[in-house]
DNA sequence: TGCAAGACTTGTCACTAAACTC
DNA sequence: GAGTTTAGTGACAAGTCTTGCA
């Protein structure tokens, strides 16, 4: 509630820091290390000691070799006709292995009597087998939508004969699929690196392409495998079957001029076409939304860096002009037609909450959910006052992935009344922003700023809430461990700004409950050990954020709406290692920015 | 101009490799 | 060194926004 109230109350808009180009220093970094221990060494102390510093010096010697050979797209010069490459060339997606058909002893009963399938109808059984364990298989939606496809598999005798799944026993299947990954946990270590070597090969060989001169890693060289849709939340497609794909759906995508990828022997492409214009390796079409899938590369490529750099220079372009949309939107409270009030009070919610957009939606096709433009009349209640407040707002809908939006908050008496009109003979199904939709919207913020959208806000005002809350919590005498608990605390209030939550993990209990006695035995022997004192302080700051994190999850905002340089320069600035920041893929994605930023910024 | 298709980003979760503990 | 816990990663669903066509 803490943070809840927290997050709302941040009003004061800061987005000044500005890129500069230096060097990490990181091999000094490592150096530095050295002195980072207490003078008195039992023999206990000496053993740790070389530990960590072996640990450390290895850990410098990568975070070197990371920094070194790598390739600075950043200081090289964009194309600015459009065109993503002029040169590519890969090796074409992974498929899914072929159905290997269940060995003679494992049955599937169908009442109560064994039965041979055939083998189509024998693999989508096994998709529904191995999920048996899952509450999905018990939802009515998923059993209908699975049943009608799996019949789709049957032969004419099978369908003749299974006319009720619910006299379907999957129950053998199941625990064959059990025993399997039971044995595959429990295999030698031999055998464990022969697999992995193998996947090592694949990657090497299919994970990577050439783009313009560079080897680039690509982001999901896999198709993805035949299986049965899970949809999130009430999903109206969830069970059904995700066919297998197969070389003649795939369109394959790479320059003229290169070494063009070889279907698998007996098949053909769709289609290779040469389209630089796009960043894609390859495509298909998924059966059960239609829509298009694709191959593209991973995060820390050129093409992915360059569009995550200019997402953040656009939020901060529009930290020169917000003041000016706010007043003009403010100005629209009041305007004569209906339509611009509806406009100017959903940019307010978009700018204030951090809401989505919320584009239509094909009714039927998806989940229930909605975002600002399509928020319905049953999803907000109003209270002229609530709990010594004025003009309270609750929200209350489901969004992005049927996670809930649940809030409660003050609004100003013009934007209450307006929303009081705009409900005004409507029922709980009708549209709250009927003369208002994304699009609308969009080509509006484009009118205000160049570039500027919806979802611009949310990385806007995401970085601004990082970049104050980091200067409200960071104090310089704090240890490490203090200061990585301010920077998650202001990680955290980003991630309740913007709605990210997640389930509480399975062990969370235990785990904390185990952190807890860790931190009772520390206390006993604090007097004695420095060391341990240091230790007892790391894992309280753990207990406490992971406390605070139980329903929060940091990473998308850290990935996608927190402006990197940002956190590199508090790290600079406070003396923090990235590493402790950044995992070694996200060091990579953000490469640009740590070689950008400065102490301040 | 409106709408559907296409392209790309954002988001959560499950699996697994690595780190930690005893 | 085995068992347990944790962090990292990949999978893939679900959004946003742009583009192209009737």
């Amino acid at each position: 509630m803490f943070w809840l109230s927290l997050c709302f109350c941040l009003t004061v808009y800061r987005f000044d820091y500005k890129p500069k180009k230096v060097k990490v220093e990181l091999d000094k970094k490592a150096k530095k290390r050295k002195y980072e221990y207490g003078d008195d060494e039992d023999e206990e102390d000496v053993k740790h000691k070389k530990k960590s510093k072996d640990k450390k010096a290895a850990e410098g010697k990568k975070a070197k070799k990371e920094g070194e050979d790598k390739w600075k797209w950043w200081e090289e010069e964009r194309y600015t006709d459009g065109s993503k490459w002029r040169f590519l060339e890969h090796k074409g997606p992974v498929f899914a292995p072929a159905y290997e058909p269940l060995p003679e002893k494992v049955k599937f009963y169908y009442n109560g009597k064994p039965m041979k399938l055939s083998a189509p109808a024998e693999e989508v059984a096994t998709f529904f087998a191995k999920m048996l364990d899952h509450e999905y298989t018990t939802k009515d939606i998923f059993r209908k939508n699975f049943y009608k496809d799996w019949r789709k598999e049957m032969t004419s005798e099978e369908k003749s004969i299974i006319t009720d799944l619910k006299k379907c026993d999957f129950s053998e299947m199941n625990e064959y699929f059990k025993a399997q990954s039971e044995a595959r946990k429990q295999m030698s270590k031999e055998e464990k690196q022969k697999i992995k070597e193998e996947n090592e090969r694949l990657l090497s060989e299919y994970g990577f392409c050439i783009m313009d001169n560079h080897r680039e890693r690509i982001g999901n060289f896999r198709i993805e495998p035949p299986g049965l849709f899970r949809g999130r939340g009430d999903h109206p497609k969830m069970g059904m079957l995700k066919r297998r794909i197969r070389p003649e759906d795939v369109i394959i995508n790479c320059s003229k001029d290169s070494k063009h990828p070889k279907p698998p022997p007996g098949t053909k492409w769709k289609e290779v076409r040469h389209d630089n214009k796009v960043t894609w390796l390859a495509s298909w079409t998924e059966n059960i939304q239609g829509s298009i899938k694709y191959i593209m590369l991973n995060p820390s490529s050129r093409i992915k860096g360059e569009k995550d750099w200019q997402k953040y220079e656009t939020a901060r372009r529009l930290k020169k002009c917000v003041d000016r949309i706010r007043t003009q939107y403010r100005e629209d409270w009041k305007s004569k037609e209906m339509r611009i009030r509806q406009r100017a009070v959903a940019l307010y919610f978009i700018d204030k909450l951090a809401l989505r957009a919320g584009n239509e939606k094909e009714e039927g096709e998806t989940a229930d959910t909605v975002g600002c433009c399509s928020l319905r009349v049953e999803h907000i209640k109003l209270f002229p006052k609530m709990d010594e407040q004025e003009y309270v707002v609750e929200f209350d809908f489901l969004g992005k992935d049927s996670i809930r939006y649940y809030n409660k908050i003050p609004v100003e008496k013009r934007v209450f009344k307006n929303l009081q009109l705009f409900l005004e003979n409507k029922q709980p199904e009708d549209d709250l922003f009927d003369r208002l939709n994304t699009s609308i919207l969009n080509k509006h913020l484009q009118e205000l700023m160049d570039g500027l959208t919806a979802k611009v806000f949310r990385t806007y005002n995401a970085s601004i809430t990082l970049q104050q809350q980091l200067k409200e919590l960071t104090c310089c005498d704090d240890s490490i461990p203090a200061k990585l608990l301010s920077y998650n605390r202001a990680n955290r209030a980003v991630a309740i700004l913007c709605n990210h939550q997640r389930a509480p993990p399975k062990t969370f209990e235990k785990s904390m409950q185990n952190l807890q006695t860790k931190v009772k035995a520390v206390e006993v022997k604090r007097k004695a050990v420095q060391r341990i004192e240091e230790q007892l302080m790391k894992l309280q700051m753990q207990a406490t954020d992971r406390e605070e994190n139980k329903q929060i999850a940091l990473g998308t905002s850290k990935l996608n709406y927190l402006d990197p340089r940002i956190s590199v320069a508090w790290c600079k600035k406070w003396g923090v290692p990235i590493e402790k920041i950044y995992n070694k893929t996200q060091r990579e994605k953000f490469a640009w920015a740590i070689d950008m930023a400065e102490k301040e910024f």
